[in-house]
DNA sequence: TTGTATGCGTTATCAC
DNA sequence: GTGATAACGCATACAA
């Protein structure tokens, strides 16, 4: 492996003045650096990522903590962050909470022991607080969350609409003609989730239609529950869901299906996050769709501002698009 | 941040017995060991990877790359992967190809500058021989190939029984009765599809049929490509296809909807890969499931093996399942 | 603008 | 079984 000291030599000036034009630093005559990055290139030099971690202090890394990395949503933001830092020299460690409160700090250790520039972060349904989190990265690490975020912990934050998203999705089958609609709400301990389940209750207030506990249904983001909730809704006479997730939605398609209720005509049903599936099942899912991309960006973005200590990036809203497809959409051509 | 000095110090030893006791050297007493471990406990001590990776010559990490992180292959082969790295203390630094060459080869001088221990790779379609990936990786760096490989660069590859996997899913649609059965075979180049462009050869001559290269479509693994090839497989009297991703199938059955066919009655369809969305279309599509997380715990724990010198991976070969849904099944219950 | 000197925290080698 | 010492490659404070 060759080294600034190796370049140094075979240009006759010191480490000190490669290690300076390497890193552009504007103390070095225009000539000089010329000369050092022709040869580094010729020499085929790699700065050794390590070394220069332990120097620095801080590596170029940031890392990215996620649920699951299967989740179409997150795999999506990961990719638009990694879009974004690859301009910028860092790489991204990748972790997985699998929901659970205790890999997030596993996570959490592990990025702090690798010297990390940066966290980016959506917590783990299992937190219900951000405690730990603040607890296990260190002093000077730029935390910035994302989708699920915690308002107690000060930093970037980049989220979905969710208010606007829920209400916006909810008037869609209000407008459709539905009449009595629920919702599967999620795990009110998360933010994102509490402020959809706000949204469609004010849509639902908005439009003089009645709020009715009974149809609200919480705790679950998964497949199953979501048939499980959707038979119950069907049960207490809904005719349409508002579903706070896509694989919940599933669920409840699933549920109508199998109780011979036709989708749209008879139980509408509006997802969210459209996942790819979405678009491809039959009947086609309506769907609250984010822009996990572009979340991801703009997460990497305002991470790449922090490193200026004055710049402070606070909230930093996406909105959420309706795609209206056949699930909801009772007038088809 | 607490050193090893700093437990050195408040233990009255040196930093070398230390060093010793936390990394499980034999030569350290029993009792000196528990002392160390239980001040590191209370100081809240945690390994500085940098600084271990510098001495070391190699960081704990292992680079995973992979065309795309959203396709579910390989956010599942990830997954797998990071569950047996993590009971090694070893992260993974993941980066994405998308599928070119350059990309590709930013990604393994990324991973070199970071001393990764390996490299677990999965090659981009675009790359038609291994020259530049033995060119960006260092002596000593241990590189698994999985899923897409080259057999002319040597040491561990887990691969899916592609082969069998085609033939499979060719014969079972020969046993639905289906006479002419073109195939989306995707790009040469690349030894997984060719070798389930054999299997598929293998299946119709052992069945006594003919194979036909007007019906050989080659050179797509996306919807679209997937699309045309459905069109041009119906012109040419076509009555199924197999295809060597989900993808294109996804495509061909659109063709196949949009030409007034009724799959499978009139046309039947089977992919490779068992995406999620194949299980959850109208019709599910008949798919030849891989096992990507089972293929990530493979490609780590052959990893994991090959740090002894001695030891040798060789082939690790996945089965293929058929998961036979309606777009294949004619004769349904 | 460049050089000199130092140390980041760890681990390997050697000596005892 | 433990200690002393050095070195990994780089970046910076300071001197020139």
């Amino acid at each position: 492996m060759v080294t600034i000291s190796d370049i140094a030599k075979s240009l006759g000036i010191t480490p000190s003045t490669v290690s300076r034009a390497l890193s552009g630093s504007p103390r070095v005559k225009e000539s000089t650096r010329k000369a050092v990055e022709k040869a580094a290139e010729r020499m085929g030099y790699e700065r050794d990522e390590a070394a220069s971690s332990l120097r620095r202090g801080r590596a170029k890394v940031v890392g990215i903590i996620v649920p699951r990395i299967n989740r179409e949503f997150f795999s999506n933001v990961i990719g638009g962050a990694e879009s974004v830092l690859d301009n910028y020299g860092y790489s991204a460690i990748i972790c997985q909470s699998h929901e659970n409160t205790s890999d997030e700090i596993k996570a959490l250790k592990t990025l702090r022991s690798n010297r990390v520039a940066g966290v980016l972060i959506s917590h783990a349904i299992e937190s219900t607080n951000g405690a730990h989190i603040l607890e296990n990265i260190d002093q000077g690490t730029i935390l910035v969350q994302f989708d699920r975020v915690f308002s107690s912990i000060p930093g970037p934050k980049i989220i979905s609409d969710n208010f606007r998203g829920a209400y916006e999705g909810t008037r869609h089958l209000i407008e459709q003609g539905y009449k009595k609609i629920g919702i599967i709400a999620g795990y009110m301990s998360s933010e994102a989730y509490a402020a959809r389940l706000a949204g469609y209750k004010q849509a639902l207030s908005d439009m003089g239609m009645e709020i009715d506990d009974e149809i609200i249904f919480y705790g679950s983001i998964v497949q199953k529950g979501g048939y499980e909730a959707g038979n119950i809704a069907i049960d207490k006479g809904c005719d349409a869901i508002f579903s706070t997730g896509d694989y919940t939605a599933l669920g409840a398609l699933q549920a109508a299906k199998e109780r011979g209720l036709r989708v749209p005509e008879d139980f509408g049903i509006v997802g969210t996050a459209d996942e790819r599936f979405s678009a491809l099942i039959t009947p086609s899912l309506s769907s609250m769709a984010q822009h996990p991309y572009e979340m991801g960006r703009r997460a990497a973005q305002a991470f790449i501002t922090s490193l200026k200590p004055e710049a402070k990036v606070g909230e930093v809203v996406v909105p959420m698009d309706l795609i209206a497809r056949q699930s909801s959409t009772r007038t088809t051509i």
